[in-house]
DNA sequence: CAGTGGTCTAGACCACGAG
DNA sequence: TCGTGGTCTAGACCACTGT
């Protein structure tokens, strides 16, 4: 800290703070340890809180640190490796496939938004679809929460009155959908902002980045179901392939 | 919105801020439509700029908007789908694998960071590691930056002094490394921050959201090779599998 | 140059969690 | 009840882009 120069480009306070912080907690903390309060942060780095906390966010966002309202902010753990199409095509639910919970089941004729009737292509159009609610669970923490869709079409067998909404029509529809012969899958991720619903499934706050897993489940028929999972961004990392869990740190990322 | 009800717990100014934006921009933008400026919406909105400007940063980070400074804030395009792993496992720079361009090549000592020295196991302890630097273009514009990390080991065909350090030898290391038998690979997906030089190559600010692209490329010996392959968060939708080109847009995670 | 978004400040109040 | 992080304000100045 005290080395800093004169700089020509001053970079910005928050990013300069980020890094001093960033050093710090590999050196001088422990993981799970707590941080000196926010106001007390700020006042030790001479800059306003909102200052401080623009470089807090970003230790979060990489996974660097928890923030808890009405606890403190925590040296997080290192990022749980999550398998995302670990070997080869499934169904979901499928062999313990990582998803250890099934949550609640209700169906509806016109619940999927537009872009998910898209995807599923005319199926969905006036069929009702079935909508499966997930969480995934690792290391005893919510990972992901998951919406799966499922055209009425696709699972014949499952008339509407079946079962009870809820957990056993739930397991239900799995149940149906194995029955099917997989023929492909097609996988997408990327960057969003967690719904009110999914963030309170995974503890988090509304807006909280996630990571959104975009799976299409398809048959000779077309496409028979819809899954679009989201993740939490800051303790999550997926992974693809037969990947051995290796641990993985941010220092991957430190420029040398 | 008319219907909003007294809530126990009142929604954050900026969600509810985000979430009216979002409907305008559906309905009443198109896309590269410029926005007004922050300080207009805001008092248009009755509040101050740093609210409005938490709602606009949820949006950019959801890919709706894209704000350039000294320009003005637009509203963005969907986003591109970019394949990674799009079919079975290859080396990198095989078969037009969608890096256009090799960039530059450096060969050096210890410039990987502890974390990629782990991936890359035993072999880079000592050696120097060849240090290739790529990066993706779609659609006319820079989605991604890749930093390949080879063990001079894994390719020993090479000498150090082979070819002048540059785009020459970074082709030299591709090239050699599609000698060898490719024998697995596997890949994860996270959350990062783009660091300085990333930024810079993508045309985003440092700090700006990227997801991060790890891939270790295995031979019968052991690792080969590591590529950490940063992709622009707010534009990149990163496919896997046979995906086909299928528009998704933000509404797929729209709550019905 | 004028206008934009990016950074920063010094306050204030609120919602939550734990004792 | 108290301390924490979360939200919000009303300013200010800076850095960049275009004309």
């Amino acid at each position: 800290m005290g080395t800093t120069q004169l700089e020509t480009v001053p970079e910005p306070k928050y990013w300069h703070l980020k890094t001093v912080l960033s050093e710090a907690l590999d050196q001088d903390f422990a993981v799970g340890e707590v941080l000196p309060n926010e106001r007390e942060l700020a006042a030790r780095f001479g800059v306003a809180r909102a200052t401080l906390r623009q470089a807090l966010e970003q230790l979060e966002l990489e996974g660097r640190l928890q923030r808890r309202r009405g606890v403190g902010t925590t040296v997080a753990p290192p990022r749980v490796g999550v398998a995302v199409a670990s070997a080869g095509q499934s169904w979901p639910g499928e062999s313990a496939d990582g998803w250890e919970v099934v949550d609640a089941d209700v169906t509806d004729a016109a619940l999927p938004s537009a872009a998910v009737l898209k995807l599923l292509g005319g199926a969905g159009a006036d069929q009702p679809v079935h909508t499966v609610r997930r969480t995934r669970v690792s290391h005893g923490q919510a990972v992901a929460a998951e919406l799966l869709y499922v055209p009425a079409a696709s699972v014949p067998g499952l008339s509407a009155i079946d079962a009870p909404a809820g957990p056993a029509r739930a397991r239900a529809v799995l149940r149906e959908l194995q029955r099917l012969d997989l023929d492909g899958q097609d996988r997408s991720v990327e960057l969003g902002s967690a719904r009110a619903d999914d963030a309170k499934e995974l503890d988090r706050l509304p807006g909280a980045p996630v990571l959104v897993v975009t799976t299409r489940y398809f048959t000779a028929v077309g496409t028979a179901a819809v899954s679009v999972a989201t993740y939490r961004a800051d303790t999550c990392r997926l992974t693809f392939g037969d990947s051995v869990d290796v641990e993985i740190t941010h220092e991957a990322r430190v420029a040398s």
